[in-house]
DNA sequence: GAGCAATTCCGACGAATGGCGAAACCGGAC
DNA sequence: GTCCGGTTTCGCCATTCGTCGGAATTGCTC
């Protein structure tokens, strides 16, 4: 909306080299434009309640910490208002719906070229979805997949992190240290999550997400030592 | 070993048709084979069990009941000493290595011929390995996944049953009924898995285990390509 | 036969889990 | 302002989970 002033973008990529390069396509296409970047998703979310809520973020799906389309998940509960465009190597039609279905405003291939980079900021920031061409949004989505994000998406910031921690193995206690909360609290969540997610059982909890999520959900803690 | 008066052949698959034609190329490739055929992996089992070891199992991945790397880890733990042809219509060099990590002596794409065909099964009969070519074993395998498989393999083949019952969040309870025995056998069981998988929880063990078999380990392949 | 591993079961214990109702705080929406 | 939803907490309770020690059975190997 405020884009003659500044508009603020913040480009979340752990990968130095490539944030640089993003930088500067976002630069070229957006004539003063305020970029900071960011490489993990503790300084993204750090920069948004900080420095107020950006117009843009361009979000790597794969950071340290958190991988696969968990990272989205929260940044959405978190920062409903952000828009974000999920910048990704990995192209495939379904990861590209699967992201817009979580509520990223468009993807951009890592192939794409300075020119589409333009393209899609600019489409975005006017509130418009943009894609790769030849996408389509439309394509039959499986049933089961498509009850399990609508319940996702109902979950709060909170349960959001705390399903994540859920899908690292975590015990309610663990999880209660990490937010610093109370393990009651911790148990009203994984209740709630339980709930909307339409299972018995934190384990299952865990396999609807993995489901979901694809393999690379959780990558610290537990499973350090497998 | 036994090989000239009758090798005894069972294909395993759940689509009849494609089991046809792999009996047709069976037969060609070798003459005088007693062929059996089974459509699940409780037929499977029966079959090995009531008819006495197989020389021979082709084995296609995807069944009804079981998916993902389950069916070859349960017939592997079950009967050690059948050579197992695993076939596949998914021929990425990944899951070809990782048939072959669970103990399968060969890997056969759907789209061989029955050229290939004929070469695989003479070959895991006379005890080698065989895989397409221009697959390398050898592959770098990262550590930590090597390792897991390593205490998978160790798992008795109860274990494996057990385990599979786990990722599909059944209550210890459920599992009983579903095999048969007490509640207190199935606790000794869970325990003896959480000691081999090197983990804590039951929730540590499903993620654990859905790290190694990939998605398509329980009901649907939501991503089938990572 | 002796030894061994897998499977089966028991009782009891403590910890973890999950549901219930209730309450308080806070920020945003009407 | 009030209302609503998210977050936080509490206590109580039943169930489930996981461990420990012990033990009987089968089937295998040496």
């Amino acid at each position: 909306m405020k884009r003659q002033p500044s508009t603020r973008i913040v480009i979340a990529d752990d990968h130095p080299l490539f944030r640089g390069a993003l930088r500067q396509a976002v630069s070229t296409a957006l004539e003063g434009a305020d970029v900071s970047e960011v490489g993990s998703l503790e300084a993204l979310t750090e920069a948004l309640d900080t420095g107020g809520d950006a117009d843009l973020v361009l979000l790597d799906l794969t950071m340290p910490g958190v991988q696969g389309f968990s990272g989205l998940l929260f940044l959405r509960a978190d920062h409903p208002e952000v828009p974000v465009i999920v910048v990704s190597a990995n192209d495939e039609p379904s990861v590209i719906r699967r992201c817009i279905e979580f509520g990223a405003l468009g993807f951009l291939p890592k192939t794409a070229d300075v020119e589409q980079m333009g393209e899609a900021i600019r489409a975005v920031l006017e509130g418009t979805v943009w894609t790769p061409p030849g996408i389509d949004l439309n394509a039959p989505v499986d049933a089961e997949t498509a009850t399990m994000v609508r319940n996702l998406s109902t979950l709060t910031p909170q349960q959001v992190r705390v399903l994540m921690m859920l899908s690292e193995g975590l015990l309610n206690k663990q999880i209660a240290y990490e937010l610093g909360v109370s393990e009651a609290t911790v148990k009203a969540h994984v209740s709630a999550i339980l709930t909307k997610l339409d299972v018995d059982s934190r384990t299952q909890a865990v396999i609807a997400a993995a489901k979901i999520a694809g393999t690379a959900w959780a990558t610290t803690g537990a499973s350090a030592t497998l």
